[in-house]
DNA sequence: GATGAAATCCGAGTCAC
DNA sequence: GTGACTCGGATTTCATC
């Protein structure tokens, strides 16, 4: 059942990948097989974990959330337990969009959407410094966003 | 036509961050009003770009892209003219998943995905030491994903 | 083992109200 | 905003290769 994508797979991916709403009828047109075969390979992509969710992309912007801000988070220790307690903390975190552990002059780097710069220093104050083990952070603010989570390309 | 969001546009919005390929018959069951109803206000929240688009999740390690990168990258000169060389360069590539102009020790922080260190080590040196302007780099190779790509809150 | 044709059922989209 | 109505798509079944 988990074999390799074919051809197909792959187109079918990619145009739900950039336009998640069509419908099973355009899909099975657009790849140039049946609508039931499209509706059963499609079901497989979702089955088989290759397709995780379908999301709307909202315009931050329109809904308040129009600042973006990257930090640099170095931790007291580099232990296992040190980095679980801040990875279980700030995955709670609703504002945190991203956050990776890396190698490098950081440990992890949050990116972070609030509504504006004000938020920003209060969240910072209250919430980010406050996450477990962290001895510093490096603020990056966000002067103008070139690409924003551009499809991934396959 | 362009007034506020009241709490069912709103709903709206999260159901379809969540899940996008809901029906509109679901969607109007969930948030509580008839399918008419629910139809129009989806469209307008189309129309006037509170939804950009609707995206496929599609797992990055299934298509061989598994390695995620973080580079801090400083220009040669801070003029308009650098910043837009390097702007409409990067936009082109592919690979590049996220890049913003920041405030701080670095210019620019592109986010990469590629198959594997190897790929990114071919890449570093082929395109993105030879993007236009580019003093110095600083590569973060992601060690560990602890969120990645969370929905907005809002 | 996968496909496409057909058949059923349900939702999309539009209307009048 | 709702309810109804029509049309087309979603989803299943099944014969076929």
């Amino acid at each position: 059942m988990a074999g390799p994508l074919d051809r197909i797979d792959l187109k079918i991916l990619r145009l739900l990948q950039n336009s998640g709403r069509l419908s099973n009828a355009e899909l099975a047109e657009t790849v140039g097989v049946s609508p039931a075969t499209c509706h059963r390979r499609t079901q497989r992509l979702f089955d088989e974990g290759f397709i995780g969710e379908v999301r709307a992309m909202v315009a931050p912007r329109k809904v308040g959330k129009g600042a973006l801000v990257m930090v640099g988070v170095v931790l007291d220790r580099s232990t296992p337990e040190s980095f679980a307690a801040f990875e279980r903390a700030i995955a709670k975190l609703k504002f945190v969009l991203d956050c990776h552990l890396v190698a490098g002059d950081f440990d992890y780097f949050p990116k972070i959407r609030v509504g504006d710069m004000e938020d920003f220093n209060r969240i910072h104050g209250d919430q980010l410094i406050a996450l477990p083990g962290v001895r510093q952070t490096r603020t990056f603010f966000v002067m103008k966003e070139v690409v924003d989570n551009a499809p991934l390309d396959f």
